[in-house]
DNA sequence: ATGAAAGCGCTAACAG
DNA sequence: CTGTTAGCGCTTTCAT
């Protein structure tokens, strides 16, 4: 049996008050003397406080619970380091519950599970929500948090990458590296997707290019679809590709390379994330970097209402998948 | 207010007791028609069930913890797909907890929390604990399991490759391709490390040849470490490479490229563990791959205290970075 | 500075 | 089949 309280208390004489007052450091309310004994007690008796009881009392959990969706692409490392770092400053513990890659299932008993724990916040990292999920979240008293995916809907709270101004700005950077036919690979249907796709319409409308409509292609974000996705590009003859991930600039790159299409000189490869991989590659892939550990940070600070910007900026790392011009 | 089974009580007028037994599932207990009534109010009062109480009474949590130590490799998410396969197959929730990057002290932080909540397990994933930690660990009575480190102590439950089996595996297949002088690169001073030195060195002596001490590399299976380890393997003329993991293999690949050592011609290079980032690299990396789902799977079932092997067998994949003898 | 007692939301005997 | 009652381990008034 683990020992209680109501253990301590018998050993050392007290009243279960008194020792939970001084387990839970209310200070001012006991003596130095009853302290030091209480706290003697517990450590011989290898005593730990039970985390369900306290929650149970306090109707609320100081724990922070991140859903996650394992995506093929793989920046959550990251964001968990930054979600972790602020919400321990902010005295949250972390529960991480895993919905699977993309499992409507799995995503709806993850967010039933939390919710049926009085968790103080709610992150969803990379979770495309159906209408199912919203609703539940939204009837839930918590605090809720999208990351790494905007709605477009300011009454939902969310941290990202402002994903229409990360495409403008790889469309933007390629023109400027003079491309005029550039094609965009393996974005989704969903907001993120078509967010870039609106980033990448406008660049190329602002600089008086036309973008058309086969230059953009469907995708699910992984190298596979990078591979395939090369293929339907070659005919269109486009000088330069924007991939929705880094992993699709993997597999656009690695299928050139196959088809004897020399990267950069005959096309070139722009990578949205910026993860390792883009270091670990030849060439290594020139990519538009998103800050993930500063979302991680700041999505704690939303859900547990400090104000936060929404957006967290973007930037071009060169490294040696675009043909620069000079 | 969250509503209670209280509410619902009195919604439906019945007492709390029958309102309990229809939403615990107690058949027999109920007549269909008050569990029709029962649910309905239920639902429009858009009540969930509070774990928190529930796991209070019943003492015990159907919730697996999972401790992940985020390894510059990745292949959690494998694991993780397998434990949470399992656990849902056996009725329990899943949570995990993240503890940083080899960092002691969120290690404890996260063996503490998970103490203080009577789950019904505990996985600790490519974590190293300290003396301390294995105190705490002991001193619960929740069974705990490591998953991918073997101890090498049977008291203590675990689930992993045979890291012994795995390099021997590995040394024999380049020693059967022709080589003779052959490295291992990048591992730790742990418990894996020195198992997979064991099988190195038992591979070579049973094939007759002595393996120098320097052709053994410490790294922390970074790819960094693999990049630095190419340069002090240059003098010693090795023909072949172990790897202690496949970031490992890829940080030699390409810093031998750089230094115009072609692979596998001049250089032969064996990944360990078999993730995706093998099958990217030009050329891909052949490897010992790990069964990193199977892990997963056996590690609920040991856990939960069903009857598993220890072991889960590793094989050879064999792709483009070992120079094949014919 | 400390104790007694109520109660968080739920389950599990025990009666009926 | 259903209601009553006693807790689970802890916090928190309210007294003293």
């Amino acid at each position: 049996m683990k020992p209680t309280i109501k253990d301590i208390a018998a050993q050392a004489g007290v009243s279960i008050a008194t020792v939970s007052r001084v387990l839970s450091n209310k200070r001012g309310t006991y003596s130095e003397k009853t302290k030091e004994k209480i706290l003697k007690v517990a450590k011989e008796l290898g005593y730990h406080k039970n985390t369900t009881a306290v929650d149970l009392v306090k109707k609320k959990a100081d724990e922070i619970a991140v859903i996650i969706n394992a995506t093929p692409t793989n920046f959550s490392n990251m964001i968990l380091s930054g979600i972790q770092q602020r919400a321990t400053e902010l005295g949250q513990r972390v529960i991480i519950l895993y919905a699977g890659d993309r499992n409507t299932d799995m995503q709806h008993q993850a967010i039933t599970t939390v919710m049926a724990r009085s968790v103080s916040g709610i992150l969803l990292l990379a979770v495309e929500p159906d209408a199912t999920d919203l609703e539940l979240l939204k009837e839930t008293r918590t605090p809720f948090c999208f990351v790494s995916l905007y709605f477009g809907d300011d009454q939902i709270l969310s941290i990202s990458s402002d994903n229409k101004a990360l495409a403008y700005q790889a469309t933007e950077y390629l023109i400027n590296n003079g491309h005029t036919k550039i094609g965009l690979a393996g974005i989704d249907d969903y907001h993120t997707g078509s967010q870039r796709v609106l980033g990448y319409q406008t660049a190329m409308r602002d600089h008086g290019l036309v973008a058309k409509n086969d230059w953009v292609k469907r995708g699910d974000y992984s190298y596979e679809a990078g591979r395939q996705l090369l293929q339907a590009f070659l005919p269109l003859e486009v000088t330069a590709i924007i991939a929705a991930s880094d992993m699709v600039a993997v597999g656009l790159l690695n299928a050139a390379q196959q088809s004897q299409i020399a990267v950069p000189d005959k096309l070139s490869i722009i990578g949205i994330d910026g993860t390792f991989i883009c270091e670990v590659t030849t060439p290594p892939i020139t990519s538009v970097t998103q800050n993930f550990y500063e979302i991680g940070v700041r999505s704690v600070d939303k859900v547990m209402g400090k104000a936060t910007e929404t957006f967290v900026p973007t930037r071009i790392v060169v490294r040696g998948s675009v043909k620069l011009n000079r």
